[in-house]
DNA sequence: TCACCTATTAACGTATACGATAGGTAATAC
DNA sequence: GTATTACCTATCGTATACGTTAATAGGTGA
């Protein structure tokens, strides 16, 4: 699940089993979000088994999950090793995102859905603009992501939106170390705005259309910013 | 591998890297495809472990593989559940792939590739022919597979590649269920091979329109006649 | 000084142990 | 006969134990 840091800090309790594994697996999850594990050094199973006060067994569990997300390398005697993000990673997650979310808008527009059932994507653009007023850039990526992930799951397609959750989190880093870097979003409250009347005019051609000019727009800034300020690896 | 095997020397291997985990998930994984474990039915981690000649460890570890692949559903007191596939998980599927096969399509037609390049498409086309000459719809279904995996590695997106992958796999027991059900894939090569020119041509567009022409066909073809044949679950 | 070999040890992968508990079963009440 | 409850067992999740192996340091010879 994708997170935009401390959105809901703790709200991960409540979950139905309290399992360790779980907790585990979120717990180191945010901290690689959070970069407090920084890309490239190694953590010992061990080290994270006394670190969150439990066995490596749950640990192990953890790993394989995010191993298999992308965000994280098992090497058998280093550890877990946090993911750098390239340039070429980069590029390789926008065009996966913009393939998908243009498919999603695509797919919602032709569903005509009611201004009620795209609410979400209203407010995240309300929300949006109210950040930028407040220079608020942190508000900011989350009413962005919010936006984002809110398509994504009105697309209907539960595998796609897991799919563009997934790469959006090993995204998450490069997002936040460019949001200070990047020139402020202006127009990019517009474009959102305008995919969405596409969407409610049921124009799937003309959102598609829209949307995927804003992502590649956003993907070749990202990719320039990265490989300009030689973050090379992130 | 285990307590026996100095005793004993199994032809399955611990050597070096190779560790029971992978074995565990290469072999309940193979199983599942080949529908030896039938969709909707349990099957106990202790059970599994017997199976394997391992304990419930490397077990764990292979199913919360599986599970995220979306294979199975670990269910805590009822084991590895395999997926039953739904039509509507076929139209998910079926979604991502188009999407993304059809971005691969239009990325590696934008690199103008040589002919050499390619070769692993103009061979899979070559064994679809000969394969239906022959009548021998596995060896098709193979050679269709070898075109669509080497068309997404050949994209150069390694992740979109493994994603496409991962779906083709969740889909695997449709396909071959449906196999014998449809028409002869007749005009499937040829429009495999229009695909291929308009690659070499370095027709971005067009391939790309080729492409999603071909494969939303027989994404109608497949939702229908698993629907037809209520096959509700598979 | 450096290459190479050996010994040590630390980290891993897997096995096993164990307490917790969900779910089934049987007994009982209605 | 059906529903309820209490008990019992099987299965799970996690912890711990154990043998294996790779990294490293230290020693030896050139």
């Amino acid at each position: 699940m994708p997170t935009v840091s401390k959105s809901r800090p703790e709200a991960t309790v409540a979950r139905g089993g309290e399992r360790s594994a779980q907790t585990a697996y979120a717990r180191i999850k945010q901290r690689i979000l959070d970069n407090d594990y920084v890309p490239g050094d190694s953590v010992l199973e061990q080290v994270l088994a006394d670190d969150l006060g439990l066995s490596r067994t749950p640990i192990r569990e953890a790993l394989v999950r995010l191993e298999q997300e992308g965000l994280v390398t098992v090497v058998p005697r280093h550890g877990m090793r946090v993911l750098p993000l390239l340039p070429r990673d980069m590029r390789e997650i926008y065009e996966i995102m913009i393939s998908l979310e243009v498919t999603a808008t695509r797919f919602l527009a032709q569903r005509r859905p009611t201004r009620e059932e795209i609410v979400p994507l209203i407010e995240a653009c309300d929300a949006m603009e109210t950040a930028l007023e407040r220079d608020d850039l942190i508000a900011w990526a989350r009413a962005d992501e919010r936006f984002h992930l809110s398509l994504v799951e009105l697309s209907g397609n539960k595998r796609l939106a897991a799919i563009v959750m997934a790469v959006w989190d090993q995204s998450h880093r490069a997002r936040m170390f460019t949001l200070r870097l990047r020139p402020k979003p202006v127009d990019s409250t517009r474009e959102h705005r305008a995919v969405v009347n596409a969407i409610l005019a049921g124009d799937a051609a003309g959102s598609a259309a829209l949307y995927q000019a804003h992502r590649e727009k956003a993907a070749v800034t990202m990719v320039a910013l990265i490989e300009q300020f030689g973050l090379t690896r992130l």
